[in-house]
DNA sequence: TTCCGGAATTAACGTTCATTCAGAAACCGT
DNA sequence: ACGGTTTCTGAATGAACGTTAATTCCGGAA
């Protein structure tokens, strides 16, 4: 059987994600495979192309995400929750993306480098978008709107970072926990019951 | 004027923390000091030798940063409160010795590698036992001080990474923003007035 | 059976890198 | 002005890297 295109990326991901992307060689992610390094170029252009498609995807994915969480969702503290849960259960199911996306922004090289932080400028400001529009109805009590995006937006990575240390806790849950500490961290007044989670 | 040991450090950090530490070579941190990379070698033993003290050091000091922030401070929601604003100073302080630290764990080779962990899980130990004696007081309500110390850990490298993007606010203010957050995150039931700052 | 195209390999190229070494240059107390 | 020490450089080394080239292998279509 012979070696597909995202056979090849989802081996790099993980390489990258573990050892960095100046910290992988070309024969170690052929190596993953069983496959010498220079076969992957009948498969991939470059190792650029690898890191630059990784990055691109994971941020459309994440933008599909946001669109379906907030689809129908007009109460802005449920836009707030479900946007943080969806990027906390988005990150923990790929892990190995985020933490390249999180990592080797520094190793995106011209065209491909403008173009994601473009993306992930956009979804940043789509979070921000919920924060401002929470402070102007007064459902968000915090006076820093600014830094409480950036507090929030760095939760989910801050959720894949110690997830898993032990398998206590379910991904469902972890996602709550952390949709509960973006509405703390806006200042959220009236927020929608929820059933109580096990101690942790 | 000779080159000292601590100037090829701080060339090397500056560097490390913008282009990774695979990613910048002995002949650019000599070029920093405009001096050739052999040069380097009377002065430092070896590239890895530079990371390793980088981050030895600025972990030894955030160690003592907190332990002089929470020197004859009894109660447990204002050492939250400083443990939180110390890190965040320090961080601010200090943002490329930290961007490595945070970002470049995984160039690190034993024997340094142990240790240097030891050393950054000794530090979210004390902070985790904060948030215990909180929770134990009854003065934190949350039901999650695991993942409640795991985002707390990570605020000040949040501050790290926006702050400076414009130079609107200064860095005690944006210390006392994310002191507050931490005391959120936790639910912090009666917590010290302050004197309200400016909204961002 | 023949033939073609993709998948794979080995060899090789040019570059970059960390590090070593031998010696030049600069500095300093005398 | 001198001798010794420190500081520095250019040349060189060996290894690793990304990538290209030439070639072999194999499965399926004609």
């Amino acid at each position: 059987m012979s070696v597909s295109t995202d056979a090849v990326r989802t081996a790099a991901c993980e390489l990258f994600a573990r050892q960095g992307y100046r910290g992988t060689s070309m024969k170690e992610i052929g190596g993953a495979l069983a496959v010498s390094a220079p076969n992957l170029y009948n498969h991939i252009p470059s190792k650029q192309d690898l890191l630059v498609v990784i990055m691109d995807r994971a941020m459309d994915r994440a933008h599909a995400a946001l669109d379906e969480a907030l689809a129908g969702v007009d109460d802005v503290a449920e836009q707030l929750r479900r946007a943080t849960e969806t990027g906390v259960l988005d990150f923990l199911g790929h892990p190995a993306e985020i933490t390249v996306c999180n990592t080797e922004i520094r190793s995106l090289e011209e065209p491909g480098r403008s173009r994601i932080i473009a993306k992930r400028g956009a979804y940043a400001t789509r979070i921000r978008a919920i924060v401002d529009r929470g402070c102007a109805e007064g459902r968000f009590r915090t006076a820093h709107p600014r830094p409480a995006t950036f507090a929030i937006l760095e939760l989910p990575a801050n959720a894949t970072a110690w997830f898993n240390e032990r398998g206590q806790l379910a991904a469902g849950e972890v996602a709550r926990i952390y949709g509960d500490f973006a509405l703390d961290i806006v200042r959220c007044s009236s927020r929608r019951a929820r059933p109580a989670a096990p101690r942790t």
